[in-house]
DNA sequence: AGTGATTATGAAAGCGTTTTCAGAAAACGC
DNA sequence: GCGTTTTCTGAAAACGCTTTCATAATCACT
């Protein structure tokens, strides 16, 4: 179809491939290759020659090519729940800060809380023939994932479950969301509301386990009446918070379990001409960018997604080369601000 | 170095292939790839057995190989600012949704607003050789671009330069931005500060004359000690609004030229013990999606940048597919909420 | 029925790498 | 020095598609 030395784009640039570099520096492609790639040793002569030539041609391998000779893309998916959320947005500055620097490409897809979509971001990914997956959070059940991963190899956050080829981890959600709580009870608080996540959602089980463990510990009663679904998500905070409010259930303090459902949570009392933090006193978790601009700044919990994100792709390479890898998970902080005060009452 | 019906997984599960397909179903690979692709009329009894075929031997063809033999990797690359940020996510929630459709693979980076890092983007990309690039607020200069996009086709937003092969496209910011002041000016406000973004910035260019466009159109002195710069960032918003306060100039209401830079304006306001609206009515620009949850609800400009982000893509389809095709931008929209109200005085 | 124009199809040559295989060269041991 | 390892290297096949080119089959007209 074409002649060497092709011209292939509209521009009718010739691209240099690996055989005119051989030719060049007078050795086989082979060799090229085995240079490039490191796959065995190459003498001191040609491996200057080779590097003159491909100096001199502007040659880049094309991955491609390399992807089909080689049976790898060196490209690993993403699937990620939303887009421009500040928590995932976070996880996938990580994630690319890494892979870039592996010279991989990522492939970020998103899969909006739903399993079917995410089966489909994964027969997406695995058409393009990834070389592995990294999951954010991932919703579908684990004998899927498990069994997914013996074509390709995955990393997924939010899970506690383990093979050869899926590495999960997590971050201590469940210490997060007692200190959260406990900062709260030693404020004075003794009638916390808590807004919960996604109920299905690992994450959102640890954090609620945290919340009651923290209660436990400092004899204060649970009562089912003050916690409320919050979906994981601004408006499911603010319908949540309204619920609470109308239910006439006391309290004098909540603890939404992310900062998206804090933020819903502060609207609903400012509309009800409630203040944060002189009526009731407001803790999130997650501690996302927007946090410290919330009005009053939201007190929550830090864990840096962000470096999830990048253990997560670290984890991701170790799987692909081979090596066993068990990751630490980075500790959660608990962040002061201004929407939390000790009890008025 | 394999034979067919081959292993290559680590699962040793068969992949199978186009030519395995072809013998199932009694043709040639040839007829079975013009099927696929719709290259070549195949006739009905063919077309048959081979979606038969497909079918049982549940095959998928193999993106790697047919970008290698056709030239074209059906990917393309998507050079954004920063993950995570509220604008950008958006943009990139559209872009997705029609690549995908198109069964085309999104290649997302990011280059942090810096010219550096987005030639070092377009190289990675090109290296990975998509098909096209789309650029969300290019920092590289017009000749930069427009030499780049011989190689591969490009679509620009916020930008108003044209080629053969790059298309650009905006919103219409300038309209947006007077709406915006004329809102103020109708409740009253005649000093009316504004914050700029990065001044390098297209958007930012032309919302301030806007801006300026409706001090003149209703006869209001044009003031630049009103004028602070607050780079689109949080922390600049609160900066520069804390730097008008110290400023001692006299003003009633902030025109912060993006939602970010608003929330930052806010609190600053707030830690100065200003209400908003009641002391200073605060309007921003973009709607994020965090806007209807700010303290109080924002009143800003709204203009789907989702949309934008769908329309960069249907155009970058169009632009591979070689038709010419002048894209309409979406209107700007002004969403009146509680952060303004009529001038105090 | 015979001619030319049109279609549908297959064989085979790519696409630009990697990798196997085997040979050549160098290094080694005795 | 001669057989044996060990290294380095090149030829060539393979990866799984697309596309050109030529052929066989079909069709439309005199």
């Amino acid at each position: 179809m074409q002649v060497p030395g092709k011209l292939k784009n509209y521009s009718e640039e010739p691209v240099t491939t690996l055989e005119m570099v051989a030719a060049e520096a007078g050795v086989s492609p082979s060799t090229v290759s085995r240079f490039l790639n490191g796959t065995a040793k190459v003498s001191e002569i040609k491996r200057r020659a080779i590097e003159v030539a491909i100096k001199k041609l502007s040659f880049v391998s094309n991955p491609i090519a390399s992807g089909l000779a080689g049976g790898k893309s060196h490209s690993i998916g993403i699937i990620t729940q939303v887009f421009g959320s500040p928590y995932y947005g976070q996880a996938m500055v990580g994630i690319e800060e890494i892979l870039i620097a592996a010279n991989y490409a990522p492939l970020f897809v998103s899969s909006h809380w739903r399993e079917d979509f995410e089966l489909g971001c994964i027969n997406f990914l695995e058409g393009r023939r990834v070389d592995g997956i990294i999951i954010l959070s991932a919703c579908l059940p684990d004998e899927v994932l498990l069994e997914r991963s013996i074509r390709t190899p995955m990393v997924v956050t939010s899970r506690m479950l383990s093979s050869e080829r899926l590495h999960s981890f997590n971050f201590d959600n469940y210490t997060g969301a007692k200190m959260a709580t406990e900062h709260l009870i030693g404020l004075g608080h003794t009638r916390i509301a808590f807004l919960k996540g996604i109920s299905s959602h690992h994450d959102a089980i640890e954090r609620f386990k945290g919340y009651r463990a923290a209660l436990k510990a400092h004899n204060l009663p649970f009562d089912p009446k003050l916690c409320v679904q919050g979906q994981f998500m601004e408006t499911g905070g603010e319908a949540a918070t309204l619920k609470l409010l109308d239910s006439g259930s006391r309290f004098t303090a909540i603890f939404a379990s992310n900062d998206q459902m804090a933020y819903g949570a502060a609207l609903a009392l400012y509309n009800r001409g409630l203040r944060v933090p002189d009526d009731i006193s407001l803790v999130g978790f997650d501690d996302l960018l927007n946090s410290s601009f919330m009005i009053p700044p939201l007190t929550t919990v830090r864990h840096s997604i962000r470096e999830i994100g990048k253990i997560a792709a670290v984890t991701m390479l170790k799987l692909i080369a081979g090596e066993t890898h068990a990751s630490d998970n980075p500790a959660p902080e608990l962040v002061i601000r201004k929407s939390t005060r000790s009890c008025p009452i």
